[in-house]
DNA sequence: GCACCCCGCTTGCAACAGCTAGCACGCTGG
DNA sequence: CCAGCGTGCTAGCTGTTGCAAGCGGGGTGC
């Protein structure tokens, strides 16, 4: 019988299988540093191997408008930043820091310390989502780890399933 | 009571849904919200006691676009919000939630600062986190507030303050 | 009376956001 | 070969944003 620790572990990862993938390689793309967010819009973008077109279709706007946002042709308002946002499945506010719409918060608050202290959780969902997060951490370290070892050229033993490679985006 | 397992797969299993479901109210409270910006502007503009032409000279827009703000004929774009809190000496953010770009989030704001910032995950790790840490706070809010109201047998305030109501009466 | 300053608002315009219709290109199956 | 489908992009259009020029009203000093 497993653990309530192990087994919380395990059915998290079962259940974010598909999006960590995307996930992995969307933080790869964080990793390069964007200028603009029209460039960071389409690092996002594929990195979720989502056609223009298709990402268009979830945001809700028009593909050539996103093309030209993502090329530095249009700035886009709060509120189509919003919806691509949500096409993307990330945050708003991601999108809003990158147009320079909000300030990013600088201070870097414990994440683990700021959940354990905050009231507005149960202690049960302390721990789920501290679960969360540390799979998440470990899987984006491992990620970073695949990275490194894939650039200096090392064989690498991986004990996961070989990735999807970026160069499948241009599908 | 529930194990382990189902509690844990019903409660990721409704982030996916909560997504639709927080984005069909965040559209709810924007044609809500930002009806009233401003009006927001205006108040605040009156209780600083600055005439319209010193705020505008203060925040570098037109005097007569920030009239048609106020009077609600414009719907003015982020970057001018932004203007417009300087010239105030409020924040943009307090502006951007009155417009309904940004979310009013519960839970305290150094736990969702630590997750957007936190560099140890992807963007859609904190996507997900984030809409988790959502959902858990409003349980754990409505939890609270029906334990006290069976103590009480009265509609107990939770531990959120009521919003401040845009001071109206100072105009 | 006048000129001058303040006030908030109207009007018309240029620039831009965001769209539709359609293009060119690549790939696949018959 | 072709037709069909996918891809991202071009061009032109409409509606909106934000502005400048100016209006009418109130108050003050000469």
């Amino acid at each position: 019988m497993q653990r309530p620790t192990e087994f919380v572990r395990d059915q998290v990862t079962a259940v974010r299988e598909s999006v960590a993938t995307a996930a992995a390689e969307a933080s790869t793309a964080n990793t390069t540093v964007s200028s603009s967010v029209g460039e960071f819009i389409r690092n996002q973008r594929n990195a979720a191997q989502v056609s223009l077109r298709e990402l268009s279709r979830l945001a809700g706007v028009s593909n050539p408008y996103l093309s030209q946002v993502e090329r530095g042709l249009r700035k886009p308002s709060a509120e189509i930043l919003a919806q691509i946002a949500r096409g993307l499945k990330i945050s708003a506010e991601t999108l809003y820091e990158q147009a320079g719409i909000l300030d990013r918060r600088s201070g870097t608050a414990s994440t683990v310390a700021a959940l354990r202290a905050d009231e507005a959780l149960s202690e049960r969902h302390k721990a789920v989502l501290l679960e969360l997060y540390e799979t998440y951490a470990r899987e984006h370290a491992a990620q970073l780890a695949r990275e490194q070892a894939a650039a200096s050229t090392a064989p690498a033993p991986t004990t996961t399933a070989p990735t999807p490679t970026p160069q499948e985006e241009t599908a």
